[in-house]
RNA sequence: GGAACUAUAGCUCAGAUGGUUAGAGUACCACGUUGACAUCGUGGGGGUCACUGGUUCGAGUCCAGUUAGUUCCACCA
């Protein structure tokens, strides 16, 4: 063994990631200023909470985006990916809370709100960035000198701008309405923060006694018995005749002995329950518009904190569900209850604490949404802004239809306050940009600041045009909005995509993003969430420890398809990092055989597996390209990982090792090593977006110009280097080839060892056998190999196989089981003859002669022929069989 | 109650504008250490493309319906 090079059998890809990440830091790679001369492609990175820690859904998201981005900037892009993260007010301040209660026993109102804050600060600073280091691992190549955060004080501006201009056209208002409320987190939530789930509950049958009747009463059906207190109306549907006598007249509301009326509302579904329902305006949605409609009361009897309140008599401070307990009893006592049915019940949980959400009356913030959607969908039914797939258009469209006012204020102290003053003396309410110390309208200094904070989304919203300035008008702005894609899960759609459509064509009178390029969930193997209390969650770390984040990139990407879910596979992972090494050998082939290389030495003329190498790579960049473009990163991926294994690995680096190996011809060397290069190096500008840490170390070994391949200029595909006679004659090549193997496979000839074989081509193909002789014999094991023409008697003794073009032997005297070899033959024939059967049906087919188009007949023929050719090649060679 | 998605080899998945002998990886079987790679090579078996109709010269691909599963939205007490 004289093998003198070091470079390592197995590729290890932990020292090589860290040394070319800090490589490109280094060398201020990723950031590009703005350059007008250039188009702008930018990206912003779904800004990732500072409580986050990094799983599968951030490798994904930021994976696609980063392939999207480096192939950019190959491409010669003005390019900007900007990275940042998020304050995520609520789920922060929980975090923070708890923390706080593990440690020191104290909650926030014990601190208050100014230490609190500064705790929250202190904490952003400790964990804040931990997920962003996590995020280099995986070999991200955002601008990181252009970070943002959401509660920077340029984007603490933004807020304001954005509040105050929405405030001012009257499209921000306060009012008091039914919205959620979480008794634990003790805020208001929207109405996307509120997960429905089907909890298992009952439907209680309640007796009301009509008033002035005697033993006359009204039944009804509640899934929320705790709430009777607070019913201020019984309702039944106008056009229901049991009770169209009973309209106008009154009950008396069990338990709280309190008389309120019978209304007719369309509301009530005269088929559910028993008709008739109760009304209780202040906790629930339905019940609030009825009360609007009805002009009703409302009582509140659950409180902010869940208890109940005083108005609900001696239920005053008990929990909500203690009540239920309590009044079921009293009423079974009273001997109003009826019965009791089990029946789910959609419940709305806390998408943060996941306690359940009660509807309750206050007094929020609300932004209003109707006429700020319009020009939102607009944009994306005009396809200004276009969904990748495109079915989650429809997923856009019909929830900005059905939108609802969003509230805003939270009653938490970690997020941007609200930025309303109040004049303790005139009554004043003002919105300022700026922080108000005095009552612009009757000069007082007596006033105070509203007490809540925005919603996190509010922020997140502007995120697209916050973090290139605005409100003030940046060069940044002018070249990198529109950015031109967001890359996101289906997830936040509504939560996010939606706001920042909306609130940037109010805001910039444009689109945010040309493209929403939509992916979907990473699964465990059984195809189940990954999630905290499954325990099933695997650490996208964890991965690139083991096998590198190439690996873990690489299987993200492939193996599925645009906004599905997808699952991950340790045995996928294997698969894709055994294709990690074997570019690596391929490459370590190369640079064994480079010794003596120079690019400008005297070259032989390319032979035919270097035309076809060269053909097939033109295709591969062409076709790569143009599947990157339509974001089929999967199926880019797929062919970039075929083109190298199967025909750079398989055939082209075993068809040129013995020109490799004679240094006695350098000519015909050089030529070898340059073809070898130039698809070594461009297969690895091609996959360099999708693993770019290996790509960049074996680029950096071959002979290659400028500092980095992340910024090589992306391959472009020569059309004169397409050939199809070349493709032709390989592929034949290939095939008698493959037939060989296949052979003596079969009847376990030689194994190992050389045999010889025969060859009958037809005119076309035999001046290609004869002049690549050594092909055949190199990669079929052929020691002698005998040319002929196809219309030469055949070989006896001998195994058969017939491929397009030509016509295959190998005497193996001896070897040949007589009936096997046939049956064997016969399957294949019958295989041929059904197939020509077809292709015959067809072509006597007078509709499909008539309306196929030419070019499909024409192939349908061209198959004919090449069928019957084989067919007879084989049924010549069966009755030879049978003769001996 | 709406809507979307999925259904292709034992398993995990690809199959753009309808025309390939329907593919890959993995698993399985046989053979193989020829100077990149056993994290490898060669060969093989394995699919009525969920079902039923329709459109078409032609359907895994388009349309309608059925079944099964997943998900999102929705105020039925």
């Amino acid at each position: 063994m004289e093998e003198e090079n070091n470079i390592p059998k197995v590729y290890d890809p932990a020292e090589v990631e860290k040394k070319w990440y800090a490589y490109w830091i280094e060398h201020g790679y990723f950031h590009q200023p703005v350059d007008r001369s250039r188009k702008p492609f930018s990206v912003v990175i779904p800004p990732p909470n500072i409580t986050g820690k990094l799983h599968m859904g951030h490798a994904l998201d930021n994976t696609l985006q980063d392939i999207l981005v480096r192939w950019h900037r190959m491409m010669g892009d003005n390019t900007c990916w900007l990275p940042g993260y998020d304050h995520a007010g609520l789920a922060t301040q929980i975090k923070v809370e708890e923390e706080l209660k593990k440690k020191e026993g104290l909650t926030r109102y014990d601190l208050g709100r100014e230490e609190f804050l500064k705790r929250v600060w202190k904490w952003k600073e400790e964990y804040g960035d931990r997920i962003v280091t996590q995020l280099k691992s995986l070999g991200i190549s955002c601008d990181w000198d252009r970070q943002r955060f959401t509660m920077d004080e340029g984007l603490s501006r933004a807020v304001r701008e954005a509040f105050v201009s929405l405030y001012e056209k009257g499209l921000i208002y306060k009012g008091t309405r039914i919205i959620n409320w979480c008794v634990n987190c003790r805020t208001a939530l929207s109405d996307v923060e509120v997960e429905h789930q089907d909890d298992d509950g009952h439907l209680w049958y309640v007796k009301y006694p009509i008033e002035g009747e005697k033993d006359r009463y009204l039944t009804i059906a509640t899934s929320r018995p705790e709430t009777i207190p607070g019913d201020t109306a019984v309702a039944v549907n106008p056009d229901d005749d049991r009770y169209k006598d009973l309209v106008g007249k009154q009950v008396r509301l069990p338990i709280m002995d309190r008389l309120i009326p019978i209304v007719a509302d369309e509301y009530v579904d005269v088929k559910f329950g028993t008709g008739a329902v109760k009304i209780t305006p202040a906790h629930d949605p339905n019940d609030y518009e009825v009360g609007q409609r009805q002009k009703l009361d409302s009582i509140t009897v659950i409180g902010l904190d869940g208890k109940m309140t005083k108005e609900s008599g001696r239920y005053e401070g008990q929990d909500r569900y203690e009540c239920r307990k309590n009044i079921v009893k009293d009423l079974d006592d009273l001997g109003l209850l009826v019965k009791i049915e089990d029946a789910p019940h959609a419940v709305g949980h806390c998408q943060r604490c996941h306690h359940v959400v009660e509807p309750l009356i206050s007094t929020q913030w609300f932004v209003k949404m109707k006429p700020l959607v319009k020009a939102a969908v607009e944009c994306v039914e005009d396809g200004r802004v276009e969904f990748v797939p495109n079915r989650f258009t429809k997923t856009y469209t019909t929830w900005m239809d059905n939108i609802h006012d969003w509230c805003i204020s939270r009653q938490i102290w970690w997020g941007h306050r609200i930025p309303v003053w109040y004049c303790d003396d005139c009554g004043a309410q003002m919105a300022s940009r700026t922080d108000l110390t005095e009552c612009p309208k009757c000069h007082s200094k007596h006033i105070h600041q509203d007490e809540d904070a925005l919603d996190t989304w509010f922020s997140s919203g502007l995120w697209p045009f916050s973090t290139f300035g605005w409100p003030d008008k940046t060069d940044e702005l002018k070249q990198f909005y529109p950015t031109s894609v967001l890359v996101t899960g289906y997830d936040i759609i509504f939560f996010w995509v939606a706001r920042m459509i909306t609130l940037g064509m109010e805001f910039m009178k444009d689109i945010p993003f040309h493209h929403v390029f939509i992916h979907g969930l990473v699964r465990d193997e059984q195809g189940r969430k990954m999630s905290k209390s499954l325990g099933n969650g695997i650490d996208p770390l964890e991965v690139v420890d083991k096998y590198g984040a190439d690996t873990l990139r690489f299987m993200l990407i492939t193996g599925n398809t645009p906004g599905n879910d997808m699952r991950f596979y340790w045995n996928r992972i294997e698969a894709t990092r055994n294709f990690a090494n074997k570019i690596w050998n391929a490459s370590r082939f190369a640079l064994m055989n480079l010794d003596g290389y120079d690019a400008k030495a005297k070259r032989a003329p390319f032979t035919l597996a270097d035309q076809w190498i060269l053909s097939r790579l033109q295709h591969t960049i062409k076709d790569v390209t143009s599947f990157l473009e339509r974001f089929e990163l999967g199926e880019a991926g797929r062919l970039i990982y075929d083109f190298i294994w199967g025909e750079v690995c398989d055939w082209y680096i075993e068809l040129i090792k013995p020109r490799l190996y004679n240094k006695e011809n350098p000519e015909e060397r050089a030529t070898a090593q340059y073809v070898l290069c130039k698809v070594l190096g461009d297969a690895m500008k091609l996959l360099h977006p999708y693993m770019p840490f290996i790509t960049e170390e074996i680029w950096q070994h071959l002979p290659h110009e400028g500092s980095s391949i992340m910024i090589a200029p992306w391959p472009v595909a020569d059309e004169a280097l397409m050939n199809d006679d070349v493709e032709a004659s390989m592929t034949v090549m290939m095939d008698a080839i493959k037939a060989i193997r296949n052979m003596r496979a079969e009847v376990n000839a030689a194994p190992g060892k050389k045999a010889p074989a025969i060859i009958l081509a037809d005119e076309t193909f035999r001046p290609v056998f004869e002049a690549h002789k050594e092909y055949v014999q190199r990669l079929g094991t052929v020691d002698t190999l005998t040319l002929g023409d196809s219309r030469d008697a055949a070989p006896e003794n001998a195994m058969t196989a017939v491929v397009n073009g030509a016509k295959v032997y190998l005497p193996l005297k001896g070897l040949i089981d007589v009936e096997k070899e046939l049956a064997r033959l016969q399957k294949e024939a019958d295989g041929a003859a059904r197939e020509l059967k077809r292709v015959e049906g067809k072509l006597s087919n007078e509709n499909f002669l008539s309306k196929a188009p030419e070019a499909v007949v024409e192939k349908e023929r061209t198959k004919k022929t090449e069928i019957e050719t084989r067919l007879n090649g084989l049924n010549e060679q069966m009755e030879q069989l049978r003769k001996l």
